[in-house]
DNA sequence: CCATCACAGTGACAAAAGTCACAGAACTGT
DNA sequence: ACAGTTCTGTGACTTTTGTCACTGTGATGG
């Protein structure tokens, strides 16, 4: 496929030519429409995820219906946790959803591991994306332990202004989802934040003003 | 030093033994007093750090007063954190402590960074160290956001149980400051652990009683 | 056009955690 | 032995967050 070359070129420039061929002969692609979960919690892996087009929603879940905003993955990028899972070979405690249409590549454990000795550019690749979710996990766990839940709802509101844009399609019951709270709470919160004119509530949608 | 490499081999048995020679040459080697900091907040790392012997406990922390309990690092183990600051040139948000009296390597990192590709043990003790710190940080963000805070000091203090045994030579203040709280609120969950038979206390320690 | 449904707003109350004030107990050095 | 310090316990209060109950409102589909 001609297209998925160029999705290769652009995204993964990094990676040397002959692993971009590669990946192409080994690696399986999946087309996923909106809200499809790529990933589920308690599944086994045994592949790692590389997203070459859309935009992914990586959460952690435990036993009870907790669910957790950690990071949105883009273009170029893999999911650490992916790779972590497939690793070890231990059920995986993350989810990933695909917020808007997208399209993976899955690399088989054990193609993602001969590849670590054999390409640099692969090995660098990996160690570069433990580090960025590393980091992106530190925030997190920043926001989570230091901030009370209206900065959270910031924190939250902001970070999905970055991949989405300014116009938010979400209600507030998933919010309430995603930041571990209820949905009155969250209602109580973003009427403050709408008073304060950081953003302006519609159904169903929420429009965030530019930082002053 | 015959100890030192009596150490390292004993810890680092997963090292291949040119590498372990190698990093008598060119790691330094450096004792630390209990309760000594390795790493500050602020500070620019130019070293990964690899535990030969002692405790370090990790915490993370803000701007503000706030810090945080992240992990205990073992002999064996190395500083993800450390790798990660030092690979980026970026100022560390971490802060890392003697717990007890300790010894640890320093590798430069220009060294850490061309043994990746001329260790292969090197370069899966560096991907290995970095999975397990990505797991222990999980359950760490698990348990602030999904456990109350009593639930928190049990996991807190269990940890510490681990690696410290039974009796933890620490005041309310530490464990207050440990997990953000407050040490008034600290006591009072303390007493109630007490009462449910858990723990008996003491002044300036605890004493664990065994998971029935 | 109306029944149904998901979404949103709100008041009242409960629970969890943080803050303030103070007191006593145990250690420390002189 | 005594003063000073650190650690601990506790009651009263506030703030934050969660829960319950109920209302309104727009969308959708027969």
């Amino acid at each position: 496929m001609d297209n998925l070359e160029t999705l290769l070129q652009q995204h993964f420039a990094n990676l040397e030519p002959d692993l971009r061929a590669e990946l192409l002969q080994e690696a399986t692609v999946k087309d996923l429409p909106e809200g499809e979960m790529v990933i589920r919690t308690g599944q086994y892996l045994k592949s790692s995820v590389l997203l070459l087009e859309g935009l992914l929603k990586v959460s952690r879940q435990d036993q009870e219906d907790h669910e957790f905003l950690m990071y949105f993955l883009e273009p170029g990028q893999a999911c650490a946790l992916s790779m972590l899972c497939a690793a070890r070979q231990e059920q995986s405690e993350i989810s990933a959803q695909a917020v808007s249409a997208a399209r993976v590549l899955l690399v088989p454990m054990h193609v993602a591991e001969r590849w670590l000795t054999k390409y640099p550019s692969w090995h660098t690749f990996v160690i570069g994306t433990y580090r960025e979710r590393f980091e992106e996990l530190l925030q997190t766990l920043d926001a989570v332990a230091f901030r009370s839940l209206d900065e959270r709802l910031l924190f939250y509101l902001r970070k999905n202004q970055q991949v989405k844009g300014n116009q938010l399609r979400i209600s507030h019951q998933q919010i309430a989802g995603e930041l571990n709270s209820s949905r009155e709470v969250i209602s109580r919160l973003l009427k403050k934040l709408e008073q304060r004119g950081v953003l302006t509530l519609h159904r169903n949608f929420i429009e965030l003003h530019q930082v002053g």
